[in-house]
DNA sequence: GCATGTGAATAGATTCACAGCG
DNA sequence: CGCTGTGAATCTATTCACATGC
């Protein structure tokens, strides 16, 4: 069967763990892999690993496995990453700084191809290869340089306007790293990565194990506001 | 209706956006809202909001909408923020440096207590109002400290091994952003940021927005490789 | 024989649409 | 009348279990 079209979003955001898992097994040279084991490595069942193979393409062997290299083209392909995409990222900081050396990127294809501040302090200023440049450049680079991704480091508050110049500029794939919802054209792809929600969720799993285990001396005080609060429809907040 | 149990996980993974909504509404003194104005803030649809916010219990006014007050308290209490966690972070790097610096995690209540290193050229080194320590002391702080959440921003060789130490000296959430899978066990929470991960899902969506565009005359030379792929059945890989 | 590939079954999330209530 | 709260309908994802084919 050539390859079947439709692959669900959930199973798109596995390809690149199991992207990850072939990688490791091809240098320690195996040349087959059956979704048992791919699936012990990407952290998920072999069912879930032979049904998101199969959106790809029937490329198993009954009996045998799965082809190492062959897998990972057909996976590299479907990600696009049989080619180089040249991305920006726009505000420099602390995170843009680590993204900028972050070697991740580089070793999957995604060139850096600008790093771009609105600060004119920041400006000029030499990080690893690149310079830093000024926003009104944005559009020549995007341009210049046929730039697909566009990366946001910047603070909340201008993360809005940074995705409009972004979208105005000719990008159509957008990752936000501003702790703000941002909104994006139909056309344009968006994905969000956000610090202090994981935490957050964390923070909701940790204490609802801790109350399962009992051991929270201290919550039951606040247990007890909880029912008052329930009771009671006035309540005053600890400043967030 | 007293609270009802079982908070979906999709639901878990809101809160904190509409959390941050109803901060900035908040701040702009408005006393309530409706689902519609919260859910446009949020960046998902009403019915989405009215059904997560009403696992919390039925929080909100009929003709009315919800009192943010109110609904950032009971938010606030779902995710156990209102508390301090104490969190470590361990590796330096660039991304720990970047996430040693952020205050959106002091500003939800995450405490940094302690940043570790395995480089001993590291330890000592003073980095804001830290002083990183050696990897041997992660068991002494997390006791003393009463750690719940580890952050590992490690490289991906040794994060399974962090992962283990963290379990071992009692630590039960981990938010690793170290580029590969670990496991833990059944009763530690697990939560993975993974940036190139992200780039790569962007990736797939972006190449096929363009394909769809016909915007891609450089991608016709690589059907053409595709449909040879497709018929024979060993394939050379563009070095991972 | 053994591991893939896949329909069928189940579980989970989203959306619809409207009854219920302030 | 307006907006919440929620069953019912729909859509998406996961898991099961086994026929299929090397």
């Amino acid at each position: 069967m050539p390859a079947g079209r439709h692959i669900p979003e959930a199973t798109v955001a596995r390809l690149p763990v199991y992207l990850r898992a072939l990688v490791e097994v091809a240098d320690a040279k195996m040349s087959t892999i059956s979704s048992e084991r791919l699936a012990d490595l990407a952290g998920v069942n072999a069912a879930k690993v032979r049904k998101d193979l199969s959106y790809l393409g029937s490329y198993g062997t009954r009996g045998v496995g799965y082809d190492v290299e062959f897998l990972l083209y057909q996976i590299s392909r479907q990600l696009g990453l049989t080619r180089d995409w040249p991305i920006v990222i726009v505000g420099v900081g602390n995170l843009g700084h680590a993204l900028a050396n972050y070697r991740g990127f580089a070793a999957r294809g995604f060139r850096i191809v600008a790093l771009l501040d609105a600060d004119p302090g920041k400006v000029g200023e030499q990080l690893g290869e690149h310079c830093i440049r000024a926003m009104a450049e944005l559009s020549d680079v995007v341009q210049e340089e046929k730039v697909a991704i566009g990366v946001i480091a910047t603070p909340a508050v201008v993360a809005q306007e940074v995705a409009d110049r972004l979208v105005e500029a000719g990008v159509t794939s957008i990752l936000n790293f501003a702790p703000t919802v941002i909104s994006v054209p139909a056309h344009v792809a968006l994905r969000k990565v956000d610090l202090s929600i994981e935490l957050q969720i964390l923070s909701f799993y940790h204490q609802r194990a801790v109350l399962a285990n009992g051991l929270a001396p201290d919550l039951v005080t606040d247990l007890a506001t909880d029912l008052a609060t329930d009771l009671a429809t006035d309540v005053s907040l600890p400043a967030g």
